[in-house]
DNA sequence: ACCTGAACACCGTTCAAGT
DNA sequence: ACCTGAACACCGTTCAAGT
């Protein structure tokens, strides 16, 4: 075969070709994103994707195998994204790892009130088999590791517990989850709602992770 | 021309089931419950709970206004079951109120591996708004009262540190129903499943809520 | 190679009609 | 009062056919 031959701008493609999507599957996921936002996950569906983007109902089928693959592919850009406000927040706070760590846990909350259904996708069961989507896991290994450096600075600068990291992470990554989830399904405190009072919550509930409930 | 031979079930229902069925709203509502444990969230329809109970599609809606009416009684169903578990397993620990109050966490956590599937649909979005269910409502805040009872005993013998019982069930809350869900979805601390680490990773969490991160 | 359109088996929901 | 069956507008998925 030609090993020479260089590809077609996407422009050109778009232009000669206008029959053929120039990036449908980068498209999808954008209509995805955008219906997430908008109309909530029930109505996150293959069809209503390709609706949104101007194609057939079966021409997603090219990109991906069924519709747990494009919610797979939209849960793997959750988890990039999740991983760049946390660093992006753990950054800010180098000199302090107590608060370097609450402030990436705030981050994890601040991506979670943005963005509710997105984080219902990455974290539901309509991707039955997560295992199956390598791409997916490795994005989530990846925010899971942020968190993990965080706690092993803080045991290195002797402000945080001894313990394996990757323990004492998951460890906080399920309090953190729990209070997003809790917290976007309206759920956190029966009786104490209002975003003020779920705002002290969370960061009560942080700041007692720290100190422990041992008087 | 297949009217002298229906199928062979439908004949036996018609003949063996009233016409009008004795408790619809109870049958709909466990078979509910045994799609959801048998075949997943994705499988509980309305029609399918219909079909199961032996009734037209239709019916149900003599009893639940919509889809989401019948998933809210059966999230109601399974806070009542989660706040029994949690309440048994507290009852069993009264002398210690650190292991109490872990015992009463690793029963929510138990609920959750048991059941993962109701507990999805006692805390997804499936249900868009919760308070218009006032029975589930109530039967989440016995479960989360469950929680605060133990906490204020602790606090009464001195071994839990002083602060709203509210503030701190919530916390604790978050931390063992993010423990729960992340277990639930193989996605605590990846690269380390297998439910003998899971476990030891579940118990460490739960102590290390008592004791904090502070060195 | 990429997309379309018909087709199939499912849904939730409604409503006139039957018992 | 309670349930049925047809009807409608949706799905996911497949597949022969078009460009």
């Amino acid at each position: 075969m030609s090993a020479e031959r260089p590809s077609p701008s996407s422009e050109e493609r778009a232009k000669t070709r206008p029959y053929h999507h120039a990036n449908l599957r980068a498209a999808l996921i954008e209509a995805g994103l955008a219906i997430l936002a908008e109309e909530g996950g029930a109505a996150l569906t293959l069809r209503a994707a390709a609706r949104r983007v101007g194609v057939s109902h079966s021409a997603p089928y090219r990109h991906f195998a069924d519709q747990e693959a494009l919610l797979a592919a939209i849960a793997q850009e959750g988890f990039d994204a999740l991983t760049a406000q946390v660093e992006e927040a753990s950054e800010r706070f180098r000199a302090s790892p107590p608060q370097r760590l609450e402030e990436a846990c705030m981050a994890y909350v601040r991506f979670a009130r943005t963005h509710p259904n997105h984080l219902r996708v990455m974290f539901g069961d309509e991707i039955r088999n997560p295992q199956a989507h390598p791409g997916l896991v490795a994005a989530g290994t990846r925010a899971f590791n942020a968190l993990v450096a965080i706690i092993r600075d803080g045991q290195v600068a002797g402000q945080i517990v001894a313990g394996r990291p990757q323990a004492l992470a998951a460890s906080i990554w399920a309090h953190v989850h729990g209070l997003s989830m809790l917290l976007i399904g309206h759920r956190l405190a029966p009786g104490l709602s209002g975003s003020d009072n779920e705002d002290e919550l969370v960061r009560s509930s942080l700041r007692l992770q720290y100190t422990g409930l041992e008087p």
